[in-house]
DNA sequence: GGATATTGGTTGAATTTGCATCTGTTGTAA
DNA sequence: TTACAACAGATGCAAATTCAACCAATATCC
């Protein structure tokens, strides 16, 4: 039949990715963030920080998935640990701007090898050309699905 | 350099995962699963139950990534949905049958085909041998973690 | 300029989550 | 059979998350 009434859960993308991501987030976080007494969601903060460079609150929302009143308070727990540094913006005052502080850098710095460990055992057997298929394909789906999102929000339908 | 401090996040594969778990989950969840009343944690569980069948809670815990404690609580309000019953299992007494009602059956039903939806709008433009690829590389993903969580569990190292 | 809309950020309140713990059940081994 | 360990599930509780409402600052339009 064309139209099956049937899910193959075990070929169907939104669950294979979910279940990946939430394995590796359970293992990184447990074995290797909990002894620095973080979180995932802190690590990613960081992470993208580290990459990018300091953001807004608004953006670094963006860039790690989380809800901007979640992501509030975050940072001000990340500011109490002393990670990260949340001033005012100096072109715009309504502004926020966050960074890594010398001991988020240093946080960080101890925790990418660790972060590339994980890849590389969650990545063990795949071929390197098979890997780069994987992960533009993921890039490709997500700005699929990012701009779905945006001309779904644009008034002019 | 060979051992770089700096992590390249649009390259990094845990990063590229959750983004799109997370921006596929937002939208189905608003747009298709919202208007019925349910949540995504609900859906992982009926589709889970749609696709393998009846289940224990502590299996369909593994299955759905969802905490059992948190399940035990949802499948409560699933109960009360009337779109699933639990029943005690007829082989074990402290087992719980969890299986979909004809309720939830139509409900799926009617989901199904707008999870295909947005999975084919999640993979637009990639080819048919690159999906099969980026799939396949899920699976073998998940099961590298999954056993790495296993030895590490185990009491014989 | 002045009214209005939009944006970035925060906060209150309700919900959800996860850990630890508890109860009851099954398995196992002396 | 009787201990004792392991397991499935439920629950108390604290922490985390979310939605909506809110405030203040900037943009936009007349």
């Amino acid at each position: 039949m064309k139209h099956s009434t049937k899910l193959d859960l075990d070929n169907y993308l939104p669950y294979l990715v979910n279940r990946v991501g939430t394995i590796i987030a359970e293992q990184f976080g447990e074995e290797a963030l909990a002894p620095y007494g973080l979180s995932i969601a802190m690590w990613r903060v960081m992470a993208v920080l580290a990459s990018n460079g300091g953001q807004r609150q608004i953006d670094l929302a963006g860039l790690t998935s989380i809800d901007a009143s979640t992501l509030s308070r975050l940072v001000t727990r990340l500011v109490g640990l002393g990670v990260v540094s949340r001033t005012r913006s100096a072109s715009s005052t309504r502004e926020v701007a966050v960074k890594l502080t010398a001991k988020g850098k240093a946080q960080v710095a101890r925790l990418i090898p660790m972060a590339r460990d994980y890849e590389a055992a969650a990545i063990a057997g795949v071929r390197a050309e098979e890997l780069a298929v994987l992960k533009s394909g993921l890039r490709r789906i997500y700005a699929n699905m990012k701009s779905r999102r945006t001309s779904r929000d644009c008034r002019f339908s």
